[in-house]
DNA sequence: CAATGCATGTAAAATGTTACATGATTCT
DNA sequence: AGAATCATGTAACATTTTACATGCATTG
């Protein structure tokens, strides 16, 4: 799985500009799998010349004209051939448990600092995932509101084990 | 954080070989870090360049010689260096999710296949880090225990989240 | 008037993956 | 005999990040 798979499953659906893939590829999306400008241009750059997709220009009033992309059978071919490759493992990078691993290294309080901070972003992630699955979810498939669950609850869990934690080394609430 | 900054970190306690260094990336490092002898031995050799490291060669018998880096002083000061850098947001990546995402374009039997897959793969990684837990946590300080419960909580999590959403989809159990 | 949003792109650098290449020893 | 473990590396390729470059319109 890579940039262009997701911006083929993107189109899908309805012809986007750069720009507005770039927002589609905010949350829940952005939870895991992320892209910048500077990745999905070139992409559809590539993906044009090699006939997955075709562009056509948009003239705007009030607004910079865009370039908006539309998937062409060929598009929709390799799309399905993604679809039918092996799954890849989930990869999870973390500098804060890099940096918990090698704990013995730093000093408790700055550990301490850490945590707090590594729980308000699980949590605030929780709660905006959670305020998007209210917003959002009915008329939802299934399968998409299964990412906003995993989510929420692996933020949740987290959070949860981070704050047992602070617990545990400090002897006070985070 | 770099494949550098965790190699200096666990040339911190003892020296290596990129060997070496490999099997201790293994479990628990793994699961939130990552790295292949393709990234580990140009590494390594960037460091010496850099004069973090050193190496000695040592001959061994009954098996192949190793070439073992230690840490210099300008190696420590680096890797305090990293210790003092602002924390990097944790990034997660999921082909698993992407598919969930685009579900409307896959049928509940593929989706359920892949359902069941990540919870096998999840159920597994949490009872590998239960075991690891159980035969080394005690000693281990707690900022390492810390991984190993994150681990641990987060795939059992997953792995509930999924049963769950299983049930949902195709009402019975995985 | 400054910041933000809309909009598209490029170029350099860093980073990392995969496959290849080699070769001894030990285990089954 | 074949597989696995120990051991080091290179080369080609893929991918991504970061910073730069531009410019109009709207909002505060």
């Amino acid at each position: 799985m890579n940039s262009q798979d997701v911006i083929l499953g993107l189109l899908h659906r309805a012809p986007l500009s750069g720009y507005e893939i770039k927002q589609k590829l905010e949350m829940p999306l952005s939870f895991f799998f992320d892209a910048s400008f500077g990745t999905i241009y070139p992409t559809l750059a590539k993906m044009e010349a090699l006939g997955y997709i075709v562009k056509e220009s948009v003239v705007q009033e009030g607004r910079p004209n865009k370039n908006v992309f539309s998937l062409t059978s060929e598009g929709r071919a390799q799309f399905e051939h993604y679809l039918h490759s092996p799954v890849e493992n989930d990869s999870y990078r973390s500098d804060f448990l890099v940096r918990m691993f090698f704990g013995e290294y730093s000093d408790d309080e700055t550990l301490a600092d850490w945590i707090r901070d590594e729980i308000r972003k699980a949590e605030t992630a929780a709660a905006q995932l959670d305020r998007m699955k209210a917003d959002w979810a009915q008329g939802m498939p299934a399968s998409k509101t299964l990412c906003l669950d995993i989510g929420i609850d692996l933020n949740a869990s987290k959070a949860q084990t981070l704050r047992e934690a602070f617990k545990r080394l400090t002897g006070s609430d985070a």
